[in-house]
Parts: structure tokens; C-alpha cells; sequence
DNA sequence: TTGAAAGCGCTAACAC
DNA sequence: GTGTTAGCGCTTTCAA
């Protein structure tokens, strides 16, 4: 980035006082410390760097000083872009920019991408502290975050991280609720679209090894929650068919929900672990003329926006309070004596998507 | 922010050069030019600063030394969760973002509220150089901005600040497009339902001298586009109802559509200078029993998702195309000599929500 | 109320 | 391949 013509050699702040014929501490005066002089040299001083085009104080070199960027970086390893179409991600975005700006602080969005091995975004970032947005264990980025010697925050996951604050959401529990709901329901044969568990691309069947040990602990912890809730009911998890989707769109999820469908037609209940994998199902139930709840029940998890529009029963999470609290849990603790951790609620939305499965039904209507 | 006990005062390329016993400078090499210095003796100034903690050069300092800062900085004078809510606004960003990240850049989002004089944040900002995303004319954080020695890239608005290159679309040109589909629909009588046309919270009929004056440019251009494809139909533009709503939502969308229809109950068409207004005036209309297009045309401006989905007759603006134009803009182009001006262009899209008036289909229908 | 001095942590010429 | 020197532009004791 070369400068352009309007772009002149700035005037520094040694400059302008050497113009003034003053101190350079009284020039960073008239700018940090109003108090410091007497009004009428600092007028002059403002009056003078106006003229000068002395554009105050460089922004760096006063961090370089100050130790302090005012800025927050966010580390997400996905596309940068990814963030502003996850819907689930926009809300904790929407959270956390909140958060700082109530602070005054900026949000540094850091490109990261997941493939890139290059954490050197990470060595640049000029910040006060880090949000690290769901991100996988072991993750060469979060591993250069840590390196840096400066606050961080963790929402979602790694759920482990050594003395790192961490906020998250009760996906087990929600998942849980869920679970027990649709053993209400009736359904035990069920089948599970779940997001994806590591950070290689698989697309199929995840079996209990590949679930035990994913990388992607929230998916864990929500296949963990409609294992046990299943399981109350006597169901074998090991005979649910679990499908992975690595791509987190509505395409991919239609894609699994096919493929959960073809392989296993007398499923009642199609569970995904996310909403956008449920829209996803729908899209494809719709495709292909099942009627939901009717003949096939789909679940979602998150609560976004499009599900709720769409009667998706679901497990909402304040995905915006997640991110203000993050940027809160950054921004605003005092004494940072020992990591804390935020746990929210969830909560189950029942929508118009489950209902009792087919045969239920009949049954309940004689 | 405090350190938690996990920071502790980390080294500093100093101080790793004087436990190796070399110069400062290979420590540096070691980092930013593997090149100029034996392997062996990278590799052990690698393994040294992992040992003592040290985290690599720190990116303020040398932000300050290479005047680089590898961020851009966003200006939006909105609050900064509205950038994740409004649907055009999120296109623009997520083009931006793939830009940066494109780039190998960060992107640092400012907080700006409007009613806020506080350009502290603008000045505070460790950024190689802005981009402005759709402000009013003088904009306090703009001329802040303005004021930092740094290239500058608006997008939208104000389209006429000097050396300073700008990215926008053609918004009369999509807008008389659709005035001419509209009139040779048969439409001469229309209601107008306008985004704020400057900082000053208005909400109500807007007259032709505050038309002329908006500070929101972009809204006088779509005004204006409209203006002549009905003067071309020797429609009196004087005679033409327009509200302007301050706020940009759906019920805004609603409220205004409403205002619209009771004091004039004879207009065949509604036009909106966007697609959430037109949004909310279809909620309207659905509201009162009004078939869309049957009763009423409505159309609208941008073509978010939600708008497509809808089926909304609207002009499509590539969002995404404008803020991936406005990152490369700013981080790609070598020569500034003189200031560049992109227009991309616009596109009707013909929906379901726009037909002839009732009266001229019963004439057609004869 | 003002100024002198020190240094934040780093990189880039240039010399060896 | 390695070291010396000279700042980048600013804030902050501390002393006047």
C-alpha cells in the first residue's frame, strides 16, 4: 500500500513541538492530559497541529509506550467469511461486538484459515487480549494465541485449555432435554446428522471411536447428551447411525440426511446437532414428499433465526450472550487470580418438526 | 486487563539475544529472514526462545519500526452489532473480510456510534490504511479518518470526498430501471418508502427539499433514479408521497408501508429504496388482507436473501463484489496517483410482488 | 505549568 | 553470516 498524493510525510509530535517551541510533553499533554496546562496553550497546541495536519498522537508508537492496543483480536479457523454466514456464529459476533464497543475497544478479526499452517496473523496482531471462537484441540493458531502473553478467552471450545477463561453453553444438557423429549415422543429408532468431529475432511458414517475421540468437543458433548438420553429409554447408541457432515451449510445437511435415509429407512427421527443441518433435512424431506413431523421427525440444536421461522423444534443457545460475555470476560476482570468459567443455559424449543412417529400415532388414535 | 498468572513478563528479542550471546539482530534474521543465518544457528535460537518463553518479535514494536500494521480498519457509523444484522451490510463485510484474508490481513472493526462525538477510536487504530463503509457527509469519524495519513477507500458514501478512492454501485440507474418496469406496468400513481436521508432522526413524509439535501447520498440516488422513470411517464414527482423511516428494520419497513396506505389509499405500487423496508411493507400488507401483487406492488432494492426468498421484484446489487472491490482497493493497488472509482453495476430482478395496477388487468383481461 | 531524559521492542542500513 | 548503530514516535517519571 503506497501513499497517496493527499498523503504527505505526517508531522510527528516532536515536530510540532519544535514548531511551538515547546516541550514534546506538552504537546502529549494537550492530547492525554487536558488538565496538565493551561487552556489556552493547549487551544494553541491543537490550533497549530491543525494547521501542521498533525493528525495527533501515532496510534502505534502510543502502544508501543502505553502497552496497550485497545483492540481485541478474534480467532476463528474457519474462512473469515464463514463468520458473517453461520448464523450461529453471527450471533456470538454480534455479542462480542457489542461487548467492545461498550468498552471501546476494536474487534480484530484475524484471518486464520484451517488448512494454513501459517500462524504468523497471530504473531502480528496488535491486541489487549484474545477471543478464541470454537476452535479444535491442539489448533496451531490457538497454540500461537497462548504463546502470546496476554489474555484469552475461549468460547466453546477447547473446553481444556490450561488458565484460560472459557465460556460455554450446556450442550450436553440441551441435548439431554431433547432426547428425553423425543423418547416421550415415542421414537427409538433414530438417526444423527452431527457437524464435523476433526478437522479432516470425512463425510459418512462416524463410529464410536471417531465420536469418542473427536477433536470438536461441542459435537461430543451434544452426541453425548442423546446418547444418555437414549439410553434411559434402553436404546443401543452403538446401533445409531451417526453421520458426519464436514461442510456446516443447509446443502451439506440435505446431503447427509439423503444419505442417513437411504441406508436406514425406518428411522423415525432424524437428530441433527445443528439447525443448519436440520433446515438441511427438511429441505430434503421436502425433496422427496416425507412429511414432517408425519412420517419423519427432525430436530435441530442452536435456535437461529431461520429454524425459529421455520417451527424447527430445537435447543436454543444465547449464542449473543455468549460472545458479550466473552468480550466481558476479557474486557472487564479485575483480578484475573484463576481461570473462570461461564456456563449458560439452553433451552428446548418445541417446534413443529417432532411428533410422535407413525406408528404412535396410529396407535394413540384408536 | 490484567495478566493472569499464566502471563508472566515475557522476553524480549533483547533479552534472547543476550542469553545466546549474539546480536540482537540475528535474533531478528532468525525470525524475519531465515536466510541470512546458518540453520544451526536458527534452529537454536528457535529452540532458546521456546525455552524462555518468548513469543517472537512483538508485533507493536515492530509495527512501529516497518510502519506496517497488516490490519485494515472498518469505519461503519452504526452501532457495530447493526453491521451483523442488516443483510446488506453482512455482504459487504463478509466481501471485505475474504479480501483481507486474501491479503494476509486483519480486520479491525471500529467502534463508531453515530450520535457519539468520540472519534478517539478512529484515532486510537493500528491500521496500513480504512475503509469507510456508507456514511453520511461530514461524518465526524470520517473526517477523522481523513485526518490519519492513510489510504482510504468509501464505499457507497459520501461519493465526493476528495482523493479518496471510492467503490459503489449504480443505484439510479438500477433504480429508473425499475421505475420504467413499473410504469410500463401501467403504475402512475406510487407511494415511496425511503431509508433515513441524514443523521437527524425523522420519521415521515419527506419533502423535496430534504429529498435534494439528503446526507445519505445513496438514498438520493435511488430517489432520483426513480424520479425520472416517472417524469418520463409525465408523472408529477412533486405529487409523489415518500417517508422516510430513520430506523432500518422490517417494523420499520411496516409502520412506514402503513403511514403510506392510510393517508393515500389509492396507490397501486409502493416502491422501497431497500428490501427490509419492503420487507416489513409486505408484512404490512399481509397484515391488512392486501394481495400482494393483486392489490398492491411492492418492490424493493438491494436483493438480500430474504428478499429473494420472498420473491420480492427488487434490483440486486452485488454486496459481496463491492466490499471484496473496496479490500482490494485499498490493499492491492500500487499507483495512487489519482483517485479510482468503481461502479458496479446493478440488475432488475423481476419477483412475484410487482403486476399491473387492478384497473389495467381488468382492461388487459377484456 | 513545563521540560529533560529514558526507553517501550524492534528492524534496517551498513560495516565487518 | 554476524554485529554495530541509529532510530520508529511516543509517554512518563522526575525535577525545575
Amino acid at each position: 500500500m503506497t501513499r497517496s498524493p493527499r498523503i504527505r510525510r505526517p508531522a510527528t509530535l516532536a515536530s510540532l513541538a519544535a514548531e511551538l517551541g515547546v516541550s514534546r510533553t506538552t504537546v502529549s499533554n494537550a492530547y492525554n492530559r487536558p488538565d496538565q496546562l493551561s487552556v489556552q496553550l493547549r487551544t494553541r497546541v491543537l490550533e497549530t497541529a491543525k494547521l501542521m495536519g498533525y493528525p495527533g498522537p501515532d496510534p502505534v508508537a502510543r502502544s508501543l509506550r502505553t502497552r496497550q492496543a485497545r483492540a481485541v483480536g478474534l480467532l476463528l479457523t474457519e474462512e473469515l467469511s464463514f463468520a458473517f454466514r453461520d448464523p450461529a456464529a453471527l450471533g456470538f459476533l454480534e455479542g462480542l461486538a457489542s461487548a467492545c464497543e461498550t468498552a471501546g475497544q476494536g474487534l480484530l478479526l484475524m484471518p486464520a484459515s484451517r488448512d494454513d499452517p501459517d500462524v504468523s496473523t497471530v504473531h502480528q496482531a496488535s491486541v489487549d487480549g484474545f477471543v478464541v471462537y470454537s476452535v479444535p484441540e491442539n489448533d496451531p493458531h490457538l497454540e500461537a494465541v497462548l504463546q502470546r502473553p496476554l489474555p484469552t478467552v475461549v468460547a466453546d471450545q477447547p473446553m481444556n485449555v490450561d488458565g484460560v477463561d472459557r465460556v460455554g453453553v450446556d450442550d450436553r444438557g440441551g441435548m439431554l432435554t431433547l432426547a428425553r423429549h423425543l423418547v416421550e415422543l415415542g421414537h427409538r429408532r433414530i438417526g444423527v446428522l452431527c457437524m464435523r468431529l476433526s478437522n479432516s475432511r470425512s463425510d459418512g458414517y462416524a463410529d464410536l471411536e471417531r465420536q469418542r475421540t473427536a477433536a470438536l468437543q461441542v459435537q461430543r458433548e451434544r452426541l453425548g447428551g442423546l446418547r444418555d438420553g437414549f439410553a434411559e429409554a434402553g436404546v443401543d447408541w452403538a446401533k445409531v447411525p451417526v453421520v458426519e457432515r464436514y461442510d456446516h451449510t443447509v446443502e451439506a445437511g440435505a446431503l447427509g440426511a439423503a444419505q442417513l435415509l437411504d441406508d436406514h429407512p425406518d428411522i423415525t427421527a432424524l437428530v441433527c446437532t445443528s439447525d443448519v443441518l436440520a433446515l438441511g433435512a427438511l429441505r430434503m424431506a421436502r425433496g422427496r414428499d416425507l412429511s414432517v413431523p408425519g412420517q419423519l421427525s427432525v430436530t435441530g440444536f442452536d435456535g437461529v433465526p431461520e429454524a425459529l421461522r421455520a417451527g424447527l423444534t430445537t435447543v436454543r443457545q444465547p449464542v449473543r450472550d455468549k460472545g458479550r460475555t466473552a468480550g466481558e470476560l476479557l474486557l472487564t476482570r479485575g483480578d484475573r487470580t484463576e481461570p473462570k468459567s461461564v456456563i449458560l443455559p439452553t433451552e428446548m424449543l418445541i417446534g413443529q418438526t417432532a411428533a410422535p412417529p407413525r406408528a404412535e400415532r396410529w396407535f394413540s388414535g384408536l
